[in-house]
DNA sequence: CGATGCTTTGACGAACTTCAACGCGGGTGG
DNA sequence: CCACCCGCGTTGAAGTTCGTCAAAGCATCG
């Protein structure tokens, strides 16, 4: 009923464990065992949230360790010169980042957060040492780089052939998808990032972004009150998506619309 | 001096080993011990070399193994409806393809050859095997995975923000560095690729791209004659592919042009 | 309450796509 | 060996989508 999680439940302080985590079914530690996990555990740390507008980490940062989303949301994007910038993906909780700096040992993104977030981190020099007796670790974190490989093609379809309608329904619906899966409504949340951020992400003007928005709006799909985002028809708006290549559903690998 | 090496070297039925291979500093082998290839080399396959327009593997198919190129060129692509498609990669000489379907254990890609091409096998369940007892090659692995994510960010930023210009100087220029680290000819090439491919892959029109071809050498910035390039002002090539972010040199991280 | 930043809306223009036609080269078959 | 054909690439003209520019509306915050 509370989409903006982070606002209602001050999770702040708390140590939980991973097993009471409720990202424990979706960020590293899925398919490790009672003892396996309690070491992981062990080198897992907790920082305290950070606010709105602060930053995970600057490129150019070297890269010490690797960022679960626990709560709230960050905007990872690359820096170019005189403050333009592209916005290079949204990470919600559950979610990993960081994951482009293992082989460079330097970040070339910068992470900022959307609103007040919490993350764990688990330091990579350490992970990597208790990867050498726990092979399954580094399977588990070689799974989940290759679903962000594969995330990014699909984006790059999404840049490479997309209408801007299609974009933007493209990325409410991955919006929508993501929330789903992390217990969260499908059809009813906030968007925590701005207009501009969006419009950067899919490369469009934030203009567009908006009029698409209005248009929406104007076409019944969804109600839409600044970062509010009510939908009403999640089928009609994985139309207007447009093909995409989707992963769930067993072995079918589909690329069709429906 | 011959660029286009396949053509003239029948690199076929040899069975060369990995540490006499050429790509020995770029594919996964990097930074293991005599006794520790050794063990790797066991399981590597070579396919004999396919030729142009066959597939490696098509979309929906089960992932048994990561490719290496050798010799040749293979482009990956998303089929979409109506036999419209999305290029997402091209591989030379040197670099791995089929990282996107360890996750789903199914391909999201299919891969076709360019040319005739031949590549290296690695099995995936026989790779984890003897990773369980080797853990540098799964370290290797997902750094090779954090560079493609890397690049696949790089190309993000080129079909979010840059002009048509930009992004065919971009792409040549890519081909250039990555001809180079081979040992190629960073300034005089073969683009197995057709322009529809590249113009696909960039997100563009055939004809943008066939334009900008013609600008470019009516700039004297490059020759083309077909598929042969050859580029005259590499630096002014990187200039005009803009801003991007660059990782070699060490340890600075630049994001500027120079 | 004014200032500020984000969002929306409208008018205009540019960049790129689409459509159409032509040229070129390579392969094939007579 | 030549002629034909077909795919690919190039070029030109028209059309469309989206970006740019400008201005105004509207929440948030000091």
């Amino acid at each position: 009923m509370a989409p903006s999680r982070s606002s209602v439940v001050p999770l702040s302080k708390r140590k939980i464990a991973c097993k009471d985590c409720s990202l424990f079914q979706i960020c590293l530690p899925v398919g490790i065992s009672e003892e396996e996990l309690e070491r992981l555990e062990k080198i897992i740390q907790r920082r305290r949230p950070v606010k709105r507008g602060d930053h995970l980490y600057n490129s150019g940062d070297p890269f010490r360790s690797i960022c679960a989303v626990r709560s709230g949301s960050i905007k990872s994007y690359v820096p170019t010169e005189k403050g333009n910038e592209q916005v290079t993906g949204f990470h919600l909780p559950g979610e990993l980042l960081g994951l482009d700096a293992i082989s460079q040992k330097i970040h070339p993104c910068s992470a900022k957060a959307l609103e007040t977030t919490s993350v764990c981190e688990i330091p990579y020099e350490q992970f990597e040492l208790l990867s050498n007796e726990l092979p399954v670790l580094h399977r588990q974190l070689i799974n989940l780089m290759s679903k962000e490989i594969f995330e990014e093609e699909t984006h790059m379809v999404l840049l490479g052939k997309k209408s801007a309608e299609e974009r933007l329904a493209a990325y409410l619906f991955s919006i929508s998808m993501r929330y789903q899966r992390r217990g969260f409504s499908a059809t009813e949340y906030y968007l925590s990032m701005s207009r501009n951020d969006i419009g950067n992400y899919l490369g469009l003007a934030v203009e567009t972004v908006s009029r698409m928005f209005t248009r929406f709006q104007d076409d019944g799909l969804l109600t839409v009150e600044r970062k509010h985002i009510i939908i009403h028809n999640l089928d009609r708006l994985r139309h207007l998506a447009g093909a995409m290549p989707c992963k769930s559903g067993g072995n079918s690998f589909c690329l069709t619309r429906s």
